[in-house]
DNA sequence: ACTGTTTCGACAACCACGTTGACGATCGTA
DNA sequence: TACGATCGTCAACGTGGTTGTCGAAACAGT
């Protein structure tokens, strides 16, 4: 019951978890600022992810992200004044608007893509490419699938 | 520099990174919750960490955690308000004012590490207790050591 | 001893991101 | 047609951050 290692205390991990994690954003949007896109904001990539190439709506945003529908929606109020998203009338259904990547959008979600594949292609190099993928199935393994809904289809251009 | 494995692409590493943290801090509180501290809230757990046994100051609290003296300050206002941290004024500087546990706040800061060591187990339990030590090195490679200033004292009651 | 610089905590204004609750408009159906 | 569910939005609020300013206190140099 009491810590399995004094210099490895529980805490420690969530601390790595989240150093690694903002490590990555960090880099990623050091990046995109310097390929013209400054304003993007840690989650926008995340974001872009989950409005994919065909579009979906505010309230299935909010679900796909794990947030409610009036979070999503402002997040998308942010993105349509930056120019990275753009809503549209559903002619299907006078309620929905659909919400969709602009040029600009469709530029850093590639973007993005990009630069995460360089990040994760740096720790292979650094760490071997069978740790990286061993530390992808070990954090699988101990968190919910559908936390961040990655089965979602829209998610991985899916 | 196309993606490595299109099974896993680049950024799926950061969303996993995440989803790791937020499951292990979304179970600390749970099980806080239950056990008489339903107000904290994920990071509080950190500050508690930062402030220490030996109490701190403010601005000292903010360079700890990596923000400004006025957020760091705005944390503490939150945290006094709680219950979980008393300001002492400081009798040998009139302008410093030190930021203590309460006898609350050292009982949240005690159950949050029991319990952080709990899930650490679950974890190693589940993965294996060196697939847990190994990505905890893993991470370690690739995060700047003092992102957290893990290295302060202060951290981990020393 | 006085003066100028630095440091500390606080205040104000602001922003990003999240929450609940309510509500009008629209859709689908009994 | 009337009713209930759904969509987007508005309002109010909470939390966790930012920058700028400022008075009070400490410190260093002349």
């Amino acid at each position: 019951m009491a810590t399995a290692d004094p210099d490895r205390p529980g805490f420690v991990l969530p601390l790595l978890l989240l150093a690694g994690f903002r490590t990555l954003i960090d880099d990623l949007h050091r990046e995109l600022a310097r390929q013209g896109h400054p304003d993007l904001r840690p989650m926008h990539g995340f974001v872009f992810q989950a409005v994919g190439v065909g579009g979906t709506t505010a309230t299935d945003l909010g679900q796909r992200l794990g947030i409610s529908k009036q979070a999503a929606g402002k997040t998308v109020d942010r993105l349509v004044a930056l120019g990275y998203l753009e809503r549209v009338d559903d002619p299907s259904d006078a309620r929905r608007k659909l919400v969709r990547l602009t040029p600009r959008g469709h530029d850093g979600l590639r973007r993005s893509a990009v630069v995460f594949d360089q990040l994760r292609a740096g720790w292979a190099a650094r760490l071997g490419a069978d740790r990286v993928a061993a530390l992808e199935d070990d954090l699988r393994a101990v968190t919910p699938a559908d936390l961040f809904r990655l089965d979602v289809p829209g998610w991985f251009g899916g």
